[in-house]
DNA sequence: AATGGGACCTGCGCGC
DNA sequence: TGCGCGCAGGTCCCAT
């Protein structure tokens, strides 16, 4: 499940791979994830432009091309860019200049892709909320001074602070020895000092090992991504916490799973 | 305003 | 072995 050090560490090397190369044909083997304009568009406007540069905000990747539109990738939840990629599960091929393919893999079908005038306008990169590098401790302590919302899915919403999911909320919440459950606004001063330090630490380690390989993510060159060995908590149900050895719990909280150590979370 | 649930999808792992 | 079912969780949408 791509978040922002997944999104990132893909961003980075598309940077490296793509970056002034033409796109020279586009085959669409599952129109479902063509979700503007339509296939015939989305086509003919990308064939013969140049990847000038890649963005991201939140875990929306950009790739700015020349002819002055925009292609908006989300991976969702399994959604991959892969290459050089070899088109055996691929759902759209970008025949690039130099005769190798970026594929775009998403066994469930929940990724998007949108080929825009004006990424900034999409509603979606309207609503979000700051990214977490682009704040400081103050701002981060006072957006959370006012919530009653439980920690954890406030750290999951999109809207109040982009980027983070699942995965990094649980990582967070336990390297700040904080209950997922708790009320955003009960944190004390430092705690949610400690908590903003740790959602960016986790978030920069992360991409230092190339993100997590949890489920179907994996790296522009197709290979898994480094952290999941790193992981105090997440996907670690019945194992021993890495500080106390209490076996690690995994409760559901706003309708989704999440992971902590019954001990030194509170 | 905030929360909960279902929808979108597929494939995996589980129990029987 | 095989079948059906729950489940994974990013985001949107609707209901309360």
């Amino acid at each position: 499940m791509p978040e922002l050090p997944e999104v990132e560490t893909i961003k980075k090397e598309l940077g490296k791979s793509v970056v002034g190369k033409k796109i020279t044909e586009v085959c669409v083997h599952h129109p479902l994830v063509i979700r503007q304009p339509s296939v015939v568009k989305f086509k003919k406007d990308l064939v013969g432009a140049t990847i000038k540069n890649v963005l991201r905000r939140a875990k929306l990747l950009i790739l700015e091309l020349s002819n002055g539109k925009y292609l908006a990738i989300h991976l969702k939840m399994t959604g991959q860019l892969v290459y050089p990629g070899d088109g055996k599960k691929s759902r759209v091929t970008f025949h690039l200049s130099d005769g190798k393919n970026l594929d775009f893999n998403d066994q469930r079908l929940f990724g998007e892709l949108r080929l825009i005038d004006n990424w900034q306008s999409l509603k979606f990169i309207r609503e979000l909320g700051p990214e977490p590098f682009d704040l400081n401790p103050e701002r981060f302590k006072e957006m959370l001074s006012n919530k009653k919302t439980k920690i954890k899915p406030l750290l999951m919403d999109q809207k109040f602070i982009s980027g983070i999911g699942n995965l990094y909320a649980a990582e967070s919440l336990f390297r700040a020895r904080i209950h997922p459950g708790r009320p955003a606004q009960s944190l004390s001063d430092k705690e949610k000092g400690l908590l903003f330090k740790e959602v960016k630490d986790v978030l920069k380690e992360a991409i230092h090992y190339g993100g997590s390989s949890v489920d179907n993510y994996v790296r522009l060159s197709g290979e898994k991504g480094n952290y999941v060995s790193h992981h105090k908590v997440y996907d670690r149900e019945g194992k021993p916490c890495v500080k106390c050895k209490t076996t690690i719990k995994r409760i559901a909280l706003g309708g989704r799973g999440t992971y902590l150590c019954p001990k030194c979370q509170t």
